[in-house]
DNA sequence: CGCACCGGGTTCTGCCATCTGC
DNA sequence: GCAGATGGCAGAACCCGGTGCG
């Protein structure tokens, strides 16, 4: 009931915002009143934070919240036929069962008949998805036929249909009116239906492994909430999909802990910082509290860093390599510290190394080996390695090459500096065709 | 103009383990 | 006890170009 004054509230107050240009945020509003409800924690306060980070928002954030209340709409009146369509099953032949009542149940391990058959005319691999989620073919309603024509109707390929339902068969229980639901939502992020395809293709089980809509919307919503822009939740869509099928506690978990960690090294800016880590680790929500908390830990540790070091670090550059796996990055730093305590490098060197180019422990322990060896080997020094570190950025086979063609020229690195490594194919190439006509190098 | 500095873009799933609810 | 939902893990770089300064 008073969730329904308070719409009504946001209503009037609509007029007036839709008409001064700014109607993103009655958007907000009600959905943060649609999506507190149960919740009593509602005191208004959420929709003044809404509004004044929409008042910082581009455009583009406006498209998603206004998306975002339509398919909101949309959902409403689904959930509707979503009843309706359940007592009759689907219309066509859209879905495999016997009966439309829920008496009939196949013998246990033998699978529906007609849906072997239907996933044999899609092209699925059926051992490979038998293998995976067995229960599926268990199932007395399975929905595969619906499933192709909905993504058929959104631009996949038979092959990627067909690749979807072999890796992750669950898809193929999952409603019609649930896909539409969930399609909508992701396409308050994405352009194109045939963006989320090329996502679906790459990762089906992003897509089809929660079966909660409600809680995917109360993730894109609490995303927002954080400051993260249309930009930013798409990069996180397209990059880390898995995200969005976390629970929602999963992910402010995460916050909560990256809060904590900024509160307790002394930052005073725990909204800037998370968003910091994030728009730098897009990983970070698909990786455990315990991961980035061992390797923040080993970190510290390791490198002796006072708190305003580690903050910095991790808000910075250092947020890059929070979701390696623990033992990975330990590794890492052990021998990375041998390679360079035997190249008669400082612990010192090695600390501020890492400070100002924390991605050195990304470069897996053998290929950063032979990176510097290379480096070495090339005439290049140590000292000129660490105080321009970004060249291990570089493959070996670019490092190789480049090194070669700067033989040919004669090139001096002691005198010149080896920013020639640190450069793209375009200007390296100008720069040695201009070399190569000079006389004198 | 040439250079160095710096930040940004791209990118990451497919499987197993564990819980939860029916 | 089963299937579904969800958490967690291993794996592991490379490149480009804008910009400001001398």
């Amino acid at each position: 009931m008073a969730l329904i004054e308070k719409v009504n509230v946001v209503a009037l107050l609509n007029v007036s915002v839709l008409l001064s240009g700014v109607c993103v945020s009655s958007e907000v509003k009600l959905r943060l009143l649609q999506q507190t409800e149960g919740s009593s924690t509602d005191t208004g306060s959420d929709v003044k934070e809404q509004l004044s980070s929409l008042k910082m928002a581009a455009l583009p954030g406006v498209r998603v919240l206004l998306n975002l209340h339509q398919s909101m709409r949309l959902q409403h009146s689904l959930r509707l036929i979503n009843v309706h369509l359940r007592s009759m099953c689907l219309p066509g032949k859209v879905c495999t069962g016997p009966t439309k009542t829920n008496e009939f149940k196949p013998p246990l391990n033998k699978a529906n008949e007609s849906l072997l058959e239907n996933l044999n005319l899609m092209g699925v691999d059926v051992k490979k998805a038998r293998e995976r989620q067995p229960g599926v073919f268990r199932k007395a309603f399975t929905n595969e036929q619906g499933l192709a024509q909905f993504l058929q109707s959104k631009g996949a390929s038979r092959t990627v249909i067909a690749g979807i339902v072999s890796r992750y068969p669950r898809a193929i229980t999952r409603s019609i009116e649930h896909l539409e639901q969930r399609w909508d939502l992701w396409r308050n992020i994405f352009m194109t239906d045939a963006e989320i395809v090329t996502i679906l293709d790459r990762s089906p089980e992003s897509f089809f492994r929660s079966s909660d809509n409600g809680n995917l919307e109360k993730n894109i919503h609490f995303l927002i909430t954080l400051g993260l822009n249309t930009k930013d939740l798409h990069r996180l869509l397209t990059t880390a999909p898995r995200t969005f099928s976390n629970s929602l506690e999963l992910n402010m978990q995460m916050v909560e802990f990256l809060e904590d960690v900024c509160a307790e090294l002394g930052g005073t800016n725990p909204g800037e910082f998370v968003k910091a880590v994030i728009s730098r680790n897009l990983y970070i929500f698909i990786r455990s509290i315990k991961r980035v908390k061992t390797n923040i830990d080993n970190l510290k540790a390791s490198l002796k860093l006072n708190d305003a070091e580690l903050l910095a670090l991790i808000q910075g550059s250092g947020a890059e390599i929070l979701d390696l796996s623990n033992e990975y990055l330990k590794n890492n730093f052990s021998n990375l510290q041998q390679k360079m305590v035997s190249l008669g490098c400082r612990k010192a060197d090695i600390k501020n190394l890492i400070i100002t180019y924390p991605m050195v422990l990304y470069i897996g322990s053998s290929t950063l080996s032979s990176k510097v060896d290379c480096l070495l080997k090339g005439g290049i020094t140590i000292n000129q390695i660490i105080e321009k570190p970004k060249v291990l950025e570089y493959s070996i086979q670019n490092i190789t090459g480049r090194l070669e063609e700067l033989k040919k020229v004669e090139y001096d690195f002691q005198k010149k500096g080896i920013n020639i490594l640190d450069s793209s194919r375009k200007r390296f190439l100008a720069k040695i065709v201009k070399l190569s006509g000079s006389p004198e190098i």
